[in-house]
DNA sequence: AACCTATGTGAATGATGATTCATGTTTCAT
DNA sequence: ATGAAACATGAATCATCATTCACATAGGTT
């Protein structure tokens, strides 16, 4: 149930083991992937552990060699998608004029992976059910970083004083329903509409006059 | 599997049953209750049978009396916070001076909803993974009534133009993070301070200096 | 070649838990 | 009071997996 033994001269008989050939990587790997695409496709509880590793071309037990168990590959899937998602989000909203700018950008950037990943998505929010400490981490880590942006851009007069730790949470619920909405469920509206919407709605709010 | 079986002379031999006395009533609704007590702390998968009907006080097969199945329950519930969420809504958005005012409104009194029945919210997102199309319908619903508000007070010239469509989702989503970081997870910031961060940003947007 | 470690295998195990159903009890209209 | 419809009961059924384990095979080192 804890960690993977990895330490020398364990007692354990078998357990889960880091891959310590290029063929125990690509078989992990394999699995990995075959993982992501059951849990994405049939959901965690619906796909088995069969599917996986059918879906992986490897034997039932294979994927015991590499993973405590079902929840341990669900978790592995939600900390690579956490790194992924971040290097995405660095690269594309480097250049930014300035913090809306930045913002706007990395929406862009969030819905297109989304709809590059949308497995990895539906993955991020299930796992919501299977190991809340999971999502929740995924979320503070994510804030962590986010609260410190925008803290500094309002050191430097570029965003109205407010509350960072509230906008922030606001901009990523944001985030999580136009992904949820237009590029998991519909694509009925063109990314530019969407972007020039919120690029509107961030530098200037709702209301027609201001005042 | 097919829908409740009500109309007169059918040949299924049993299956649930809408109640027909008030006995039955009450103890429909003490199912519903166990089962959104049990969904709510335990989750819907961990959740057993016997877990809502020795919750409720009823035996086993008692809960089949009345619903066709775990799903239905869950799908039960859902509709249920629908109904009573708009309703709480609808109350507390009345007497608005302007749109953003409602809008403010409407997120204060969806939060106090939440806080108030927090398993009630946990069912709503875990129906994602059980009935997807409940919990879309949900939303589309939402959305149906959401979007005309927007789209009246565009037109009476209080609110930019701009794509209410996406607002629409935009706003969804800011209330759903909050509700769950600030309602749910933890209640570190004060109801005003979120209030009023959020009024100030649909009013006037992040950016410090218009145009 | 001999040998050790990392990998790979899949039948067997063991729990779990949703759903059914045959039977008993209550309510109530007549 | 009495019979029928509603309602309540919970042991038994049935199917589904996650996980284990005893036994192969492959790769590389001496």
């Amino acid at each position: 149930m804890t960690a993977n033994e990895q330490g020398a001269g364990e007692t354990a008989i078998q357990g889960p083991r880091k891959p310590k050939t290029a063929r125990g990587k690509k078989t992990r790997a394999k699995i990995l992937r075959a993982a992501e695409e059951c849990f994405g496709t049939l959901g965690y509880h619906q796909a088995g552990i069969t599917d996986i590793t059918r879906y992986a071309g490897v034997a039932l037990g294979s994927f015991y060699s590499y993973f405590s168990g079902k929840e341990d590959a669900m978790r592995e899937l939600v900390r690579e998608m956490g790194h992924n998602l971040r290097a995405h989000l660095a690269q594309n909203v480097a250049g930014a004029t300035d913090r809306v700018d930045a913002e706007v950008r990395g929406l862009r950037a969030f819905l297109e992976y989304i709809r590059d990943h949308p497995w990895m998505y539906r993955i991020l929010q299930e796992v919501q059910f299977v190991d809340e400490a999971v999502y929740r981490e995924y979320y503070d880590t994510f804030s962590e970083h986010y609260a410190r942006l925008l803290s500094e851009a309002t050191q430097a007069g570029e965003l109205r004083p407010g509350n960072n730790q509230v906008r922030n949470w606001a901009l990523m619920g944001m985030g999580h329903f136009l992904g949820m909405r237009f590029a998991l469920w519909d694509e009925d509206v063109p990314m530019d509409e969407i972007i020039k919407t919120m690029d509107d709605l961030l530098r200037h709010g709702l209301a027609r006059s201001d005042q």
